[in-house]
DNA sequence: ACCATATACGGAACAATGTTCCGCTTATCA
DNA sequence: TGATAAGCGGAACATTGTTCCGTATATGGT
């Protein structure tokens, strides 16, 4: 289903040629195990340990991405895919506060996860120029969705905006340094309170 | 003048013995190469850049910086330090109100150039731990400095906060993108009108 | 002035990682 | 099913990081 999404760049489908399907399945094992390594070993990871894991090539790897940021941009889009695309399951099979609540704790972790991410994102890359307002066309959406839902159940507020939301978790989620690891999942369930309607 | 500042790590005095005034050039020599450096090609820089243009060989180099972080602090240390000794040196070669307005200016090109750390900054790294304290700590006094001497001129408002003004001028600081390259001089000059008295 | 010695230096050698290049393979289309 | 453009793999090469050790010298004591 994520897959439907742009992870891919270039958004035009007037090709002479389309995509050959083995170049997808490369570039997305590439995602992928890279996503994985930078959990571990952060964002300068070696080339070998992601190919390594991804089972391709380096060549294969350049063809992919030219420069560091675009592997880094793809990256952060696949994981904003797996979260946005999150919201529909979540809704479909749970009541509505239930799925609010799992949903903002799935994105907390996300901001979470991206400390790593963050100061490269800073850097002023061009390859991470449009990554802002993709990050907002994706999420944005996706909770509100959620906040209609439980508002129309009369479950949450109803003058929730899914802009501030989002910011608003975001900045809870970032912590320099807790005491207890679950602090954030605790903040955020005490936010979530206070986002029902009395 | 600025050397009899704690550029150096390990500010203690109780040595068995001193340290050799070789070893200090070479430390002076690769942070005084490394700014240059890092100016141009950035914080990434090779590592031979910087030895070959301190004139030390990379021995040297890994003896005083380990880890890459310790230079990168030191550097930023010394720019500190830099910034912080030039207001003396205004206080006694200008007015009052001419000694602040060039101060802001120093402080506020010292912020715009440090865009290239900023990222490297909040990156975790303990060997920033202390950064944002010297940072204050050399800082505002400097800046107290000629802000009394400029109060008692009766040339500026009473009412400033020296760290008010060093956090507001470092926001004016780093915009994005100008169009004109010297938009930050002209809203530091702006900035600056504001604190004068009536 | 000179010696003893801890300190520091330089840079070759080694290791890790980034990047390119090109012969081989395969998906796609007619 | 053949032609061909697209893609792949990984060795080869380039760059940068890091260590190691023989040599040089600053320092304190005599």
């Amino acid at each position: 289903m994520s897959s439907e999404h742009p992870t891919e760049p270039d958004g035009s489908d007037t090709k002479d040629r389309a995509r050959r399907t083995d170049a997808k399945r490369s570039f997305d094992a590439l995602v992928q195990a890279a996503r994985d390594v930078f959990a571990s070993s952060g964002v300068d990871a070696p080339v070998r340990d992601i190919t390594g894991k991804a089972g391709v090539g380096t060549g294969t790897f350049y063809r992919h991405f030219p420069k560091r940021g675009d592997l880094i941009a793809a990256v952060f889009r696949n994981e904003v895919d797996s979260c946005a695309d999150a919201a529909p399951a979540l809704a479909e099979n749970h009541p509505p506060l239930e799925a609010l609540a799992a949903w903002l704790h799935r994105y907390s972790e996300f901001i979470a996860t991206k400390r790593g991410l963050a100061s490269a994102l800073h850097s002023g890359d061009p390859a991470f120029e449009t990554l802002p307002a993709y990050f907002d066309a994706r999420l944005r959406p996706a909770l509100s969705q959620l906040l209609e839902r439980a508002a129309k159940a009369g479950e949450i507020r109803t003058d929730l905006d899914a802009d501030d939301i989002i910011s608003a978790v975001a900045n809870l989620s970032m912590p320099a340094k807790t005491a207890r690891p679950d602090h954030t999942r605790r903040v955020v369930d005490i936010f979530m309170n206070g986002l029902k309607s009395r």
